[in-house]
DNA sequence: AATTATTTAGTAAAAATTACTAAATAATAA
DNA sequence: TTATTATTTAGTAATTTTTACTAAATAATT
């Protein structure tokens, strides 16, 4: 959305080559230096915080379309997505409150209660993981800002993202014991304190320092490298790295941490 | 959907009260005396078997619609129900495969392909599941046929519900092992050899038939009582019940079985 | 009252988890 | 170069959980 004929288009045609009342939202968690952090946009037309999201156009399948808007944000591609509920309670966008003044201030376009922007919306709930401190934050027209926050820092959020929020970050967390998700969020090679670090930061929870890398080497999940990394004083790990094949194993079989 | 006013109604208004292009369907397991059967229903529109399902009213929260698809089909109110995923793939439902004639016959109203009903259609995915025999099965003058199928021997079902059918069965047993779901497929007081085999049927599996109850015992969930039940020759076996608080509390913050 | 097969309690064996100890290591400082 | 150091990581002991197995209790039947 970086022309104003586009904004138009989108305003007048959109639900030609968009899906109405189906909307997407998305919870990108990002991880970086034992720190979970959400992003977060804020739309022109809209006066508080909310978790990026979007349409799905009449082509696309939804992972498809949530990979599309986590990219315009992020710059990222492919990331791993994952679905965790949609909601559509009646009133979860109260469209009565809706300030035409302000949309047109900030589209540019006058929008009348009959588009089909102006209407009941039921949104499907995507989260993602990502290491942040590899994204490139990109806003558009329609967006205002759009920044990382800190997960035990966020601000209270517009319509129901909320509880968006608390479920994605949930689902991710029932997710990460049974199946090896941390894969983007490392290094190639990385050491065992790195993903130690990861797992507690994403769980939010402490885990054994020694018993939990040798569950993850038990399972076959870890490689052994030959390398070492000179991290500082007295600090000398070996490097580890992926199996690619038990990690997609698991990745569809499940595994069990505990 | 009962009388042709009814219909015509749906056909020509339905998107002024129902949500357009989203619907949900309903994986409804039914379990009785070791079977795990699943209701299916042929419209008189199409061809094949399907799961029951319908729209959303744009007063109702998700699982109230869900809920009422339910209770139409079954005469069964306030079943536990689960969203388990929504289906939205391009393709999923080929509306250019419509057959207006069969249509005419099958509605008694023509049916344009500009009507709100022939468009792209998006699906929530809700399972529930229920005790079979307490059922009484209902069609409407759409649907030609409503029954009960045993799990292993489901005909080829139209359009995805082969997948939400595999999706929702998946689902519905990683459930079975976090959260204690089977309270509506026993009756009130029921011994340890029926909810052992409740739960061997719905999982597709064996389980020991000395600690798998242990362990529900154990956890609390059960409470025995001080009377018997005379079922056969040489069978007396003590009558539990779920203790309601243990339940409750396992339904909300999850148990692990093995 | 004896017989029976299911029910269910009890326990032993095995496996998994958790807690703890200490050896190996390489950067630093003497 | 050598001693010191704190992290890394291997090893093991203690504990808990799971699984497998045995047998006692039970009430309907003969």
């Amino acid at each position: 959305m970086n022309t104003q004929a586009e904004i138009d288009d989108f305003v007048l045609n959109g639900h030609l080559y968009y899906i109405p009342h189906v909307s997407l939202d998305c919870a990108i968690f990002g991880y970086h230096d034992q720190q979970l952090k959400l992003l977060l946009i804020k739309h022109k037309a809209i006066d508080g915080w909310c978790l990026p999201g979007g349409y799905i156009k009449r082509t696309e399948k939804l992972v498809e379309a949530a990979n599309r808007n986590v990219k315009e944000r992020t710059g990222i591609d492919n990331l791993f997505l994952q679905q965790f509920k949609t909601f559509g309670d009646p009133n979860r966008a109260r469209m009565d409150e809706f300030d035409e003044e302000k949309w047109f201030e900030a589209t540019g376009i006058r929008i009348t209660k009959d588009n089909w922007l102006i209407d009941q919306t039921i949104s499907i709930g995507f989260y993602a993981i990502t290491d942040f401190s590899k994204t490139e934050l990109q806003k558009d027209m329609l967006i205002e800002d759009c920044a990382w926050f800190d997960i035990n820092e966020l601000p209270k959020l517009e319509f129901d993202h909320d509880e968006m929020v608390s479920e994605a970050l949930h689902a991710m967390r029932v997710q990460l014991y049974h199946y090896p998700i941390g894969i983007n969020m490392l290094p190639e090679k990385f050491t065992l304190s790195e993903i130690h670090a990861l797992y507690e930061t994403l769980l939010g929870k402490k885990l054994d320092v020694s018993n939990f890398p040798k569950k993850l080497i038990a399972l076959g999940l870890l490689k052994k490298l030959d390398e070492k990394r000179s991290i500082g004083a007295h600090r000398s790990p070996h490097l580890y790295v992926f199996d690619k094949e038990k990690y997609s194993q698991a990745l569809k079989d499940g595994v069990v941490l505990s």
